[in-house]
DNA sequence: GAATATACATATTAGTTATAGGTATGACAA
DNA sequence: TTGTCATACCTATAACTAATATGTATATTC
């Protein structure tokens, strides 16, 4: 059975992830509030959406993470690795690719 | 059982055609070539998906259609209609809120 | 008359992401 | 000291969209 192919806009979330981690290593909870404020609330990924991701993309190599004791509680901070620079080079192309379709799309009168 | 929020990034299937039929009526193998067309090749929407999307709209009273010989050949020409102009511009704000947000991120060294 | 382009249609599959749970600690207030 | 809230993590399941496969039929072109 030939593979579909992931819808053409999904994939956001990865590309959100593994940009904010290529600058900046973070914990879970951390990155969750800082989608939030960076994007100026546009964008809302919960809990569950950024762990699962987080632990997706460290199986695939994408992430390395290591765990840092802080005030007697574990937090576990993630960076991208070389591999999650180079898929996330890939994402931006897309999204910029894509993005600008639509855009071409939503301007176009096509009268 | 709570309903689930569609994904944040979808619909854009969506907007594309009611934006494209907002302009102009066409049939739906004229709409699958002037996707690609006017997005220069980024967007390729299969007509298995162009096709449902033309009949779920057009349900939800957001699509007109009217039917055409040309040629003895039928061909089915949609329109938007005031209500799909109104769910077009949802779509557009969630889309300049949405794209806006993911270009905050991408941009934002967060160094 | 065979192959290709046009034109429409829909059921199924696949994949992502949303949601709904769950555990556990620290801080602070009542 | 008890209760609540914020922090911090985790996972399984549900829901939804869109991709794919596949089908029909006519017109055109070679």
């Amino acid at each position: 059975m030939a593979k579909t192919n992931p819808a053409f806009m999904s994939g956001v979330p990865e590309l959100v992830v593994l940009r904010l981690l290529a600058s900046k290593e973070m914990y879970g909870y951390e990155l969750v509030a800082a989608i939030k404020v960076v994007s100026a609330e546009a964008i809302s990924l919960a809990e569950g959406v950024i762990y699962s991701s987080l632990h997706s993309l460290e199986s695939k190599g994408m992430l390395r993470c290591r765990q840092i004791q802080s005030a007697g509680r574990t937090r576990y901070y993630y960076r991208a690795t070389a591999k999650g620079k180079k898929r996330l080079q890939e994402l931006l192309n897309e999204w910029d690719r894509v993005s600008g379709g639509i855009n071409a799309i939503i301007g176009d009168s096509y009268a």
